[in-house]
DNA sequence: AAATGTTACGCAAACGGTTTCGTGTTAATA
DNA sequence: TATTAACACGAAACCGTTTGCGTAACATTT
């Protein structure tokens, strides 16, 4: 048990100022060859590094971005993180990470929490709860005290700052796009409830692509579920009364579901019914037959949000330009579409 | 745009002392009704937060736990978090999230990082590399200075600290005595090579219930690869020579992969080759058939670590005593067994 | 020899709090 | 009325660093 060593430790130790030893183990000019080398060796040998916390209070800069994530179990958000992580710790920051838990209370708390001097700048997407109250004052107030900011995904355009989302619109576009070009003509979209900002821009995306390549649309073959535990029956009998030949689902979740109940009706996948689903997780891979998808590139968005984040944070300029960076999402075929 | 306020600011401005602005916000007997009210709803107007770092410096305890996971993109780390989130905001805690991804080096990095006054103990569970290269010396140093750890999953007993584990023996038991009370006879495994403590652990447990059994020990059924993407000919190979009615996976890719294998191979599952994997994450939920699999419980291994770690944070008792807890996995029946 | 310039270091303030101890004012006691 | 206790607050040290500035000691210039 040997605790840790401090400028002080040192100071004593070699009978010289603390400011000398910390200027030494900076290679100040200030200080002579012989200190330095004297210090720097006891240093080395005492292993010493400088308390973290100290450095922060006295820069004002703790080097820690904040992500505050609606769900880490959900594989998305993880590759986000996973980008996140990969370019903030390149640039020598560390990534603090909590989840809200699609509530709006824990991301308020956790907020706060990470307000008060813990984190540089946030990253965060909005839980489902935040997104339905439509309340974002604790995040304005973050922003409004200058802290830098950058929304990814589930964002608003209620809050001014940078924001980094794919063009979901697009990727829906793109799935009726290849079920036309198959052939299909009954397109189906499984989707949540409108509150959620992709859920929306996805069924914009629907629409318009059937507008373009002249399918009427019917509101019946639009179901919207609030999650799968609450929605179950309305799938079953969704599938039942409604003659379909491609589904897009605007999650993993749904499109396994379907699948599972499509594949119990003996029809088969893809030649009587096709799928895609938005996401591209590992359920898509792994899926029999593998879902044909839509890829979120979250690495890329993590990547792309690290990047905006810490621009920002290392520009003092208060002037406050905002961009939003729109990721074109791709589509990745699989077996579930002909 | 209002930075932050600080106890200087509020003593200014009702020209009191720091001190006593201080104590007023801690309700101190110390200072008046009259002064206290009016400095209290001072603070709640502007809506004074006091710095965590500062206290942290001052308290020389952060209230965070760090957490050092191999990756976060596999479903039982993120639902471990999930668990140490939970009982750790709980008990007001921040959880500082890092991700070794299976690297010695970063592993490394993250927890000299992290160990300079930014966490008050850390959770962690080993790189695979670490494993390989059997090299604690950066642990070590860590629990040398005192600061609480607690291991998860993949542990090293050449580490004195706290535990928790499933009984990774007892899982493999489970089931291979599910395989053959079904009826199953040649009964193959599918791990990862042995420097993963967990792998060697359910080796254990399947041989050890196959002796229980009285079936005879086939080493060529016993199938280690190394990942993934470097075995894919060894897995393909594997199913082709080797005649097996039974198989058990140690994650669900492994498990996913061979029963798609297998699955083109014209044989039926269950009833021809049943399967069983270990982990209980989203893939097993939605395979077809879905995966009879061995749950690992992560939430709950989250729990049981940060209550460890907590409670090891806040009593400042120098006794090193340190306990493992081992937590009992259990078998989940869906469509791959009998 | 006096004036000036370097060199190499220490002092002290600052970051934003917490906490111990001291003290002036008032009220209660002898 | 002198003594003391209670009250309400402030001064200052401290957590561990960083950094601007002052300065003693010595070297250099005229």
């Amino acid at each position: 048990m040997k605790p840790k060593i401090t400028l002080k430790d040192i100071a004593r130790e070699l009978e010289v100022s603390i400011s000398t030893v910390s200027k030494a183990l900076k290679n100040s000019e200030e200080i002579s060859r012989d200190t330095k080398d004297k210090i720097q060796a006891f240093a080395k040998l005492y292993n010493y590094k400088p308390n973290n916390i100290a450095v922060s209070l006295k820069n004002r800069r703790t080097k820690n971005i904040g992500v505050i994530i609606p769900d880490i179990v959900h594989h998305f958000f993880t590759t986000v993180i996973l980008g996140i992580e990969k370019y903030a710790n390149a640039k020598g920051y560390n990534v603090l990470v909590c989840v809200s838990n699609e509530g709006y209370e824990r991301e308020v708390i956790n907020m706060e929490l990470l307000a008060n001097g813990s984190i540089d700048g946030f990253i965060m997407s909005l839980s489902t709860e935040t997104q339905q109250k439509s309340d974002y004052n604790h995040i304005k107030e973050v922003t409004d005290q200058g802290i830098p900011m950058v929304m990814f995904d589930r964002v608003t355009e209620r809050i001014q700052c940078d924001k980094v989302v794919i063009d979901d619109s697009k990727g829906a576009f793109l799935a009726v796009k290849k079920f036309v070009e198959s052939g299909k003509k009954k397109i189906a979209l499984i989707t949540t409830d409108d509150y959620l900002s992709v859920g929306k821009a996805r069924t914009d995306g629907y629409k318009k692509a059937l507008a373009h390549y002249n399918i009427p649309l019917e509101e019946s073959l639009i179901l919207k579920m609030p999650s799968m535990e609450v929605g179950a029956t309305a799938f079953d009998t969704f599938f039942k009364t409604q003659e379909v030949d491609a589904v897009l689902c605007v999650n993993e979740i749904f499109a396994m579901h379907a699948m599972r109940l499509v594949h119990g009706m003996n029809k088969r996948i893809p030649e009587d019914i096709s799928f895609i689903g938005f996401t591209d997780g590992l359920l898509s891979k792994f899926a029999m037959p593998s879902l044909t998808a839509i890829a979120q590139h979250g690495e890329l968005m993590g990547e792309e949000a690290a990047r905006m984040l810490i621009e920002k944070v290392e520009t003092e300029s208060d002037e406050a330009t905002f961009t939003t960076t729109v990721l074109q999402p791709t589509l990745i075929e699989r077996d579930s579409t002909l």
